[in-house]
DNA sequence: CATATTTTATACCGTTTCGCATAAAAATCT
DNA sequence: AGATTTTTATGCGAAACGGTATAAAATATG
């Protein structure tokens, strides 16, 4: 059935690189700033294309956000990894973020979500809702990691998993906002440096 | 000199009040998608008062962000009130902040500053320098306390004030963004509460 | 009262916006 | 090959955009 070829014209790009073409241009403006048409020059795609496979600017916008969060998911349970120490987890964590939010031509650019998606979501619902859930799939992935710490003694036994999962997000959120602000990334590793030694205990 | 009654036709407005008005469409909306015939309406002035007292559009937002800057550091500073334990402070903090993110007919609007301005941030470098200089006295503000606090030994004699102070933003930043997201008045005081716990030391 | 000055109101201008109609192009199916 | 289906390209169109020209209204000054 998928594997069949579809009758007609075949498409000349890959919607998930078209997608990600798309989530660099809304990533620098915004989703309001951001034009048909300088995603249509991103995309390289005419702007009936981009109509045809994506619906209209707020699905593709939908479109973009839900990939970063399920690339973000990934990022973050690959750094993860429990056959590290909690502390070398966690670590990761912020190390990855930084590489996405000091990442691309605009030196300071944050987090996707975080920058973008909070302007619209008053007005458009279903970014919020995908705001929402992308925040508790992060907080929930670091929680599973706290929870086998717990078990594991590399927390105290009376440690609550999920309320240290979300102060270890919120550090995650202030680096996010800070990148975003125009911050060094000397500044912001010392931030995350103190977040890990105050979750962890310091060493 | 200044008191002096200006020549011309008097002002049918509060300029302040207008400023106030318009950032509540800035809220809502973000920059880019608040258009003037809302701020317009919002404000009751024709477009032409709006241009003659505050400039363009950027202008106008720029006003909406240092007034909240100013008004925010003042609350800060309040709650700050060093006749208080730091652990009372900080819990003040916390409760002003959920105060305003948590108002407004929109149930969740969240910060201002971070809701509204990291999505200009890249494209607009003043709006990216109020940010980071909004954080940045935020910051500042904490750290004076954190110091008092070391002085008078309600924080071991190694504790660093700056760190620590960063370390409570962020948990505000993260109240922030949540709030926006959604997130309701009893999962944020939690997390605030966590965080007191987490940077006092648990009572 | 006449003049100067500033604010207000109406209306408009050129541009940009999003979205689509139309038709050509490129593939599959019969 | 011809019919069918889908994607591409060009270009349009109505509406909304930010901003302003123009003139009336309201005050201070002389």
């Amino acid at each position: 059935m998928k594997s069949e070829k579809k009758q007609g014209r075949p498409r000349a790009f890959d919607a998930r690189t078209v997608i990600g073409q798309a989530r660099e241009v809304f990533w620098d403006r915004g989703f309001s700033a951001a034009s048909l048409d300088t995603l249509s020059a991103a995309t390289k795609l005419n702007r009936p294309s981009l109509y045809g496979a994506f619906g209209d600017k707020e699905e593709l916008y939908l479109d973009a956000l839900e990939g970063y969060r399920e690339e973000s998911l990934d990022v973050l349970s690959e750094a993860l990894d429990p056959a590290l120490p909690l502390r070398e987890n966690l670590a990761r964590v912020y190390d990855r973020a930084l590489a996405i939010y000091l990442h691309g031509e605009t030196a300071a650019r944050g987090c996707f979500l975080i920058s973008t998606a909070t302007a619209e979501a008053i007005q458009h619902a279903r970014v919020r809702e995908v705001l929402g859930r992308s925040l508790n799939d992060f907080d929930d992935a670091i929680k599973e990691r706290m929870e086998l710490a717990v078990k594991r003694g590399e927390l105290p036994a009376d440690a609550d998993p999920a309320t240290l999962a979300r102060l270890a997000s919120a550090v995650m959120h202030s680096l996010a906002v800070r990148a975003r602000a125009g911050d060094t990334r000397e500044t912001l590793e010392a931030l995350a440096h103190s977040g890990v030694d105050l979750i962890c205990g310091r060493k």
